[in-house]
DNA sequence: AGCACGCCGACT
DNA sequence: GTCGGCGTGCTC
């Protein structure tokens, strides 16, 4: 007998066992796609992990119900893929699974139920039922079939389930299992000539509907029509349409064998409309370092491009793609956001036209599955262009992969599990393909700096920007000396405010920049500007109003406000949240003419909405936009000559370590919108801290020097990229057991790994739908094996589940949490 | 993820 | 006294 080991698309450990019914045997690979039962009637999509002969013992297996398609598995090059990351984000098998496969190609079986035939002889008597009863008899005459959460909706209760139960005993209504293959091909019905007629045989056939008039006109219009517009066909609802407007008279033409209708199956992919045209020469510099890319290729399987703004990546990237192309093999192009790059898209499509595959998560599901189905077939996109979860689709060949801005923290996936990082999902995959791998940014991540500077990366940069661009102007304006002397214009400092009206009067735009990211407020100097950071952690400390205090989010260290600063010792601190719309009144006020739209969460969530604001501010209908990290990101405003950053203090006071290698990120990227075209333009930076050194190697634009000076810190903290981190987060709705329980494991773990864990401490949202929440930071240094830690952990987690302390508390892992 | 089993509070 | 709320554990 053989057995197949099943990976179920669901949150449960491991996988489970199934007997391989015989008309299977040869079917059944690892990596099938199988249709199995799993609780009760309940049936799921599972991928074949492994197969073998030996019986399991302690349990009964099920057999494999179904083989979906047969030949459609997954590799066991991407099986094995799926399984590094289940293992190395802790996330089970299933959960990978889970993320990647579209929901369509995973189908679930719903429970159907219906009334048995002849069910009115059974029930003699409708008042042996029970009201319930009565009342799920009623809604199944009215509807004929239903499943189990349709009934339960209609008579909006959760609790039928005893009453249908007990009709199903009474076997008035019965369950109809059916396996529903939602991945049906989309078709569009088309009509088109039966056959092609010569002009006589046309003459004939008209002659022949003198009396059906409405065929006559209809047949005479097509003719004209399908001329005019050299159309050998329509689709049907559009000649319907267009020609005649009688359903009844297309019918009849078809029936008499004029025309006819045929059934297509249609593309649910984004068909490419750019013209197909031709690569453009590289630069000088960008030859060269094309030339330094290949060269790293030789021994690297890695290279790293650091590339200023406006330095023309996007132009090398397509050089390496029609290179990898030649060869016959596949591109992996990765984007950390598609919305936000619609301009590379175009791009590409101009060069590689329908070869260009986009996946990303705005797409309906059912083009998702297509889109797999195509690069599971014979005939796959050679280039795929897409989000983070790209990674999970099927790659026959891949050549290489391209991660650009490889630095962006929305590369990491939060919730739900599998918390992955698509960059190093996409490191790992192009390694176990054997594909070359392009990381490419302004300001590359500290991770990948250190890889390269070591030697684990090849590293190229490209320094010089491509045609006439030149750098922004980058003002650093001292907000609290305007303060002082009261000479502040809302939130402007006079400096902003001269600036604005400048350009304003010019015709041109401006960008205002606020930073938006958490929710926490800090406390900084009010004379030297110096923000309050924790003794042991490097990250500046959160202040809690209700209670005066100072909360580390990291070790969870308590502190009261000192009374004077601790670094000028005469200052006093103020309490700084990260502003809002107040800016958006601001500008109303002082420049009442300037039309002026905020892009924050609302209009960047509706997809309509955004595009309308981008298309406004393109078209020059608006003056002014104001928005979050957003508007930093990878759009192009030929006419904006002035970006304003209103509180850079509010980046560099985020409670993180990592927030000063963001605030530079951000500074720089926010700097690139600033006057690509044309006229040099101008940044207006607004800060308390003037001296904070984030601005000063801002404004030498010294990536080098910043990660040299930033790094000397976190190798003392023993932070990235000196260590791995990874996160345990625990939650449950009492908070006394939830700490109790954060303490015990904590004080455990330490037992072994000593100083390495940090906390428990407090995220900046404790809370969330009532569940208390925790967390405990193990921090990994360079040389401790990564997979005898993980077990370690999860060893403990799973003691500590047993003891009475950790019931019901519940355990999530992050591993390279951001 | 569901769904059953099982244990405690608001009702007939 | 029961019904039914949800917490806990299992599913091949």
């Amino acid at each position: 007998m053989l057995y197949a080991d099943v990976i179920i698309p669901l949150g449960v450990e491991s996988f489970f066992t199934y007997s391989v019914p015989e008309e299977y045997e040869h079917s059944v690979t690892v990596g099938t796609l199988v249709v199995v039962s799993f609780v009760k009637n309940k049936r799921y999509t599972g991928v074949v992990y492994a197969l073998h002969t030996n019986p399991p013992v302690g349990f009964e297996t099920k057999p494999i119900e179904r083989v979906i398609e047969e030949g459609f598995a997954l590799s066991a090059s991407h099986l094995k893929f799926l399984l590094w990351l289940s293992e190395y984000y802790m996330t089970p098998p299933g959960e990978v699974t889970r993320a990647a496969l579209p929901v369509s190609m995973r189908l679930e079986s719903y429970t159907s139920l219906s009334l048995v035939n002849g069910w009115e002889e059974k029930l003699a008597d409708e008042s042996e039922l029970s009201r319930e009863e009565r009342e799920i008899m009623g809604v199944f005459r009215e509807r004929g079939e239903m499943c189990m959460a349709e009934v339960e909706k209609l008579l909006k209760r959760k609790d039928v389930y005893v009453a249908v139960r007990a009709l199903l005993e009474k076997e008035i209504i019965g369950i109809k299992e059916s396996v529903d293959d939602l991945f049906k091909p989309k078709v569009e019905r088309w009509v088109r000539w039966k056959r092609k007629f010569s002009s006589e045989e046309l003459d004939g056939i008209l002659d022949g509907l003198k009396r059906a008039k409405a065929q006559y006109k209809m047949l005479c219009d097509w003719v004209y029509y399908s001329d005019e517009h050299h159309v050998e066909c329509l689709p049907r609802t559009e000649f319907v349409q267009k020609i005649g407007n009688s359903v009844a008279a297309l019918k009849g033409l078809c029936e008499r064998g004029v025309l006819e209708v045929i059934v297509r199956e249609v593309s649910r992919l984004e068909v490419s409309e750019e013209e197909v045209g031709e690569v453009h020469a590289l630069s000088e510099a960008q030859e060269k370092v094309l030339g330094d890319i290949l060269g790293c290729y030789w021994e690297k399987d890695c290279v790293l491009l650091q590339g200023v703004t406006s330095s023309g990546k996007t132009e090398i990237y397509i050089h390496l793609i029609q290179e990898t192309l030649r060869q016959g093999k596949q591109v992996l192009y990765l984007l950390p956001e598609i919305a936000l790059t619609v301009q590379i898209v175009k791009r590409l499509r101009r060069v590689f036209g329908d070869q260009v595959g986009v996946y990303h998560s705005g797409m309906a599901d059912s083009a998702r599955a297509e889109m797999w189905r195509k690069q599971n077939g014979t005939n796959p996109y050679p280039v795929v262009l897409g989000v983070r979860s790209s990674v999970f689709l099927p790659y026959q060949r891949l050549g290489l992969v391209i991660v650009d801005e490889e630095h962006e923290s929305s590369y990491k996936q939060k919730e739900p599990a599998p918390r992955y990082n698509g960059r190093d999902a996409a490191i790992m995959l192009g390694k176990m393909s054997g594909a070359k791998i392009l990381l490419g940014s302004a300001t590359p991540s500290f991770e990948s700096y250190q890889n390269a500077l070591s030697g684990k990366y090849g590293f190229v940069q490209l320094t010089t920007r491509y045609g006439e661009v030149m750098m922004p102007e980058l003002l650093f304006v001292d907000m609290k000396e305007y303060r002082r002397k009261k000479m502040m214009k809302g939130c402007f400092t006079p400096v902003l405010y001269e600036e604005m009206k400048r350009v304003l009067e010019n015709g041109m735009q401006v960008i205002l920049f606020q930073n938006r990211r958490g929710y926490s407020t800090y406390l900084q100097c009010d004379r030297c500007g110096s923000i309050l950071k924790c003794k042991h952690c490097d990250v500046s400390m959160t202040y809690y109003r209700y209670r005066n205090t100072l909360n580390c989010h990291y070790c969870g260290s308590l502190r009261a406000v000192p009374a004077v600063c601790q670094d000028c010792g005469q200052g006093h601190y103020v309490n700084r949240t990260p502003g809002t719309e107040r800016i958006e009144e601001d500008v109303k006020q002082y420049f009442p003419e300037a039309r002026v739209a905020r892009m924050d969460l609302d209009v960047i969530s509706n997809k309509a909405k955004f595009r309308a604001l981008i298309d406004d501010f393109e078209s020059g209908n608006l003056d002014v936009l104001i928005g979050t990290q957003m508007v930093s990101k990878g759009l192009d405003f030929e006419r904006v000559k002035l970006v304003g950053v209103m509180d850079a203090d509010s980046l560099v006071g985020f409670p993180d370590f990592r927030a000063e290698e963001r605030a530079y990120d951000m500074l720089m990227q926010v700097s690139g919108r600033s006057g690509r075209k044309g006229e040099r333009g101008k940044v207006v930076i607004q800060v308390v801290d003037r001296q904070n050194r984030v601005y000063q190697l801002v404004g030498k634009e010294d990536y080098h020097g910043f990660y040299t000076l930033l790094s000397r810190e976190r190798e003392m903290f023993n932070y990235p990229p000196f260590s791995r981190l990874i996160q345990i987060e625990l939650r449950h709705v009492d908070e006394v057991v939830l700490r109790n329980a954060a303490n015990e494991l904590a004080r455990q773990m330490r037992e072994r790994l000593e100083r390495r864990v940090c906390g428990p401490a407090e995220p900046d949202v404790s809370r969330v739908r009532k569940m208390y929440r925790i967390q405990i930071l193990i921090k990994a240094e360079q040389g401790l094996s990564l997979s005898k830690l993980k077990i370690f952990l999860k060893q403990k987690c799973d003691e500590l589940a047993k003891t009475p302390v950790g019931k019901g508390v519940r355990v999530y892992f992050d591993v390279d949490p951001l």
